[in-house]
DNA sequence: TGCTAACCGAGACGGTACGTCACGTCTTAGA
DNA sequence: TCTAAGACGTGACGTACCGTCTCGGTTAGCA
């Protein structure tokens, strides 16, 4: 015989979803330190014991909606046309296209305040970015192909090359013409792909 | 004409400073979110209205401290040794010393959630590490030296830098052996250094 | 020199008279178990924070409330006329007909599970009904003027007296007639009281 | 004609036992308003809804208790030794004995504030007490002794006296020496016993 | 002997109220 | 006029229970 199983109601699907849903719906509409536990509820329609029944702390719950890729806009994934250094650029482009919007500074500034307040969303956030990434995946591929040394530091690159990013999304500045390019040639070498 | 002077008394100097000090000390010890104005104003012995009057918000404050050099520990310093590649490792390797100590991590986390939280914050954060910085007057005086390419894009390679370094803080995860050395090589490239 | 006063903003007389009133007011709606803090805080237009601070729960509200006088209806007063026995029969018919109303017997259970749940209502009710009360000046009054003999235990005839009203609400019979009359028999015995 | 019987199995006497004594426990140890259902359903080791399905509230159980003696101390009793005074003050004295321990003192409120809050506590307490209680019956019995004279208004006499002590354990005052002689001599006349 | 309705324990659910903390504003007395 | 102290209305926190509901498992009586 096997396991034995609680006995009881099990564990609401649609509270679960409903909560991850509001929660995605309002930090994106009003940022991570104005998201609230109550407003959560509220807008899940939810009991909040509901919520600390299964999240511990609003970084958590938070940290969910990241696993669930309820966070990133499109924009934030990597194109792949074999050109490494001309995907990299456009990626770039769309993230800071996406800054340039109040809305999207704000939900970018967002995920680094969660992420530097919630252990989850940080780890969750830097595997996102980095070993879990495409970025990361992008960039093995094209040590593989030869487009980049083979003794390339990657997840270093990859680092370096999202780090960069949220520097600037910290600065609040605008993004200068170029800055794509000039970030692709800092962590890539300025002329450094290696062409057969 | 007569000169318009103002009556009564001037702004205390005392109680900026004690203000300024007490935050810098809240805010080693309890990290940027548990940092409350009632906080400050009770350990400087200050009225809260004090500290509204001259500070819009708790960021505020935290900016006027980041500015007075209050919250970097000394290890946050470049050294200059004439050799760049050996400089950025050592300094690296300073910052991730420094985040290996549970209370190093949080107060790096804090700056990053007070820049994330605080426009002034973020500004002068990326200043002191950026345009303002000496990492920055560092880079261009090795590219004067010819250490590094005419065309390097200083303030990229800078920020890509910190980034990658910001980036590990957010992640928790320990740091591996070799990571500053292999960081100096994601940015100055692998063995791009020139050498005269 | 005298003594040294707190410097400081005063206690809002204002807020506090909002508070018991709004108390009173809710209290004679609801009942004592239907009453919340939030509500007497939404009531009054004041914060909770604003009740704690100067009250330490709902009961010690109500006490004071009770102080003040704002619970008891007039029709709780005990007539003088100078015939002792004709007086506490009006008084008890009165109370009575407060009871056959079903807001007023909630008001009285009401002031009973009040007294019963905190210490400050209980003592105060009973100081309202008993020593400090009219009733036992009436009952020593009666003494002086020889309507009842020298050494009747007042208070204790005070106590039984009020006592069997409580016992009344709490069982939520009707009151049949002739109870306030023989009420007043049974304390003061049934013909004794004495005539010149 | 068909019997319309249910099918299935009928209620558990197990269950139905272990919620009241639970019930009487925690009312005897933490008193009636911090007796909860969920408290009791823990320490009967009874689903929530086993109570829910044969007690419409709290009060309803607590009432059910009462009925079964699972509330009142043996000191409660009154004793018969043919003396009525002699066997008032006796009882009188215990009553009051137990109500000089914080916990009997308790024990005493609770009752109140369950009759307050709850009608079939009322009632219940009120029968116990009153109609249906040996206080009553003994005062008949004193009546057909001639220890009372015919026409004395014997549910008022037991009102008055209970009511009394009522008003006793709402004030919290302690007992003063020879009160309860006094309150016999206050609900039967200081003298007034028939003596053959 | 198997069906099935009603019981049981457990506990998740949407709620209400709790008592606390901090916010940013306002009001006092003293220097 | 500025300062310290701190009361004020506000709003969110995380917790305790409410009464209802949903599970899987168990137990009778009827077929």
């Amino acid at each position: 015989m096997m396991s034995a199983h609680r006995q009881g109601p099990v564990r609401s699907e649609a509270a679960r979803v409903a909560i991850l849903q509001a929660t995605a719906r309002l930090f994106a509409a009003r940022g991570y330190d104005h998201l609230t536990m109550e407003g959560i509820a509220g807008e899940a329609g939810v009991g909040k014991q509901t919520i600390y029944r299964w999240w511990p702390s609003k970084g958590a719950v938070v940290a969910d909606c990241l696993l669930d890729g309820l966070l990133f806009p499109e924009q934030f994934a990597l194109p792949n046309t074999g050109e490494l250094r001309e995907d990299l650029a456009t990626w770039l482009r769309n993230i800071f296209g996406v800054l340039e919007h109040p809305s999207g500074e704000m939900l970018m500034r967002s995920l680094i305040a969660a992420a530097a307040e919630n252990a989850d969303v940080g780890l969750r956030l830097y595997d996102s970015l980095g070993t879990g990434s495409t970025l990361n995946a992008r960039l093995h591929e094209a040590v593989s192909r030869a487009e980049l040394e083979g003794d390339t530091p990657v997840e270093q690159v990859g680092d370096a090359l999202v780090g960069a990013v949220v520097m600037r999304a910290l600065s609040r500045l605008p993004t200068p013409a170029g800055l794509p390019e000039q970030l692709v040639d800092a962590v890539l070498g300025r002329s450094a792909t290696l062409r057969p």
